[in-house]
DNA sequence: GATTAAATAAGAATTATTCCTATTTACAAG
DNA sequence: CTTGTAAATAGGAATAATTCTTATTTAATC
């Protein structure tokens, strides 16, 4: 797993600045390394150590994470969009637990199950994730 | 396919009420039985036959032509929820197309692939769909 | 036609997210 | 170490989607 060292170097790598706000979110993403937070858990972690931090700084450093491949966003259908660490560079899907909302990464991908089946139309993406409950949350009641 | 009558009678029969802006929220899906719609979008139809509907009863009569199965939620990542005139009652999932919106219902459902291979984890529920282009979109530059 | 519980309109309130702009800061060059 | 500069930030306003509140209206029943 990428670890915070890596994180500056692929941020100064591609131009960015090492700012404060920054390093606070990365932060939260590593204190948390399997949970999917919603911009606003990270926004209120943040603010508890630099009450002063705007919510815009902690959503455009997301999205740059986002986009640095640092984080992965987690689509959840009704709430927030939330993100979580990647958990790897190849592409994978996601099991997602109900309970305690940890995100666990699963490699299986359908997509060739399926690109013959659908004659004439030509997919360019797609999502797959897999919602219920983790080892741990099924045992405790 | 569903039609009118029927969605009426299922209303009727659940204990709800056939009201004016019940049916103008249902014609709109019937008008574009293939498009996925965004609230906003119903909205803007009811309104231009009936001005004074609010934004409210249609938000809540969608979520309730969702309950009961006339309508079905897809979930794009982004944008505000979309909804569409339902495609079946068997379990099902989507191609959808990026440029005209139209989606279509895919048979084929991963779920029996995956269930041997997450050991530990009990699977609730599932979200399959493709995104790409229709041969119509293909064809038209 | 009268009764009544359910549904609606209108506007306020919430929540997530983005925009605006003056000020600050990381970083590099001298 | 200073200084210059573009990039980043704070703070507050703006937007957009959705939900809530309450007084009024209405579909279905009697
Ligand atoms: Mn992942
Ligand atoms: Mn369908
Ligand atoms: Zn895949
Ligand atoms: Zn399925």
């Amino acid at each position: 797993m990428i670890d915070r060292e890596q994180v500056a170097k692929r941020l100064k790598g591609a131009g960015y600045k090492f700012t404060g706000p920054r390093r606070l979110v990365i932060d939260v993403f590593f204190r948390h390394p399997e949970a999917s937070l919603a911009v606003k858990d990270v926004l209120a972690e943040v603010q508890g150590e630099c009450p002063h931090v705007s919510p815009d700084t902690v959503y455009r450093t997301v999205a740059l994470l986002e986009k640095l491949g640092v984080v992965e966003p987690l689509d959840f259908s009704d709430e927030a969009k939330k993100y979580r660490l990647a958990c790897g560079t190849e592409h994978h899907h996601h099991l997602v637990c109900l309970r305690c909302g940890a995100v666990m990464p699963l490699q299986y991908c359908p997509l060739v199950e399926v690109e013959d089946g659908v004659e004439g139309f030509s997919i360019v993406d797609h999502r797959f994730e897999l919602y219920g409950y983790c080892k741990a949350c099924q045992q405790t009641p």
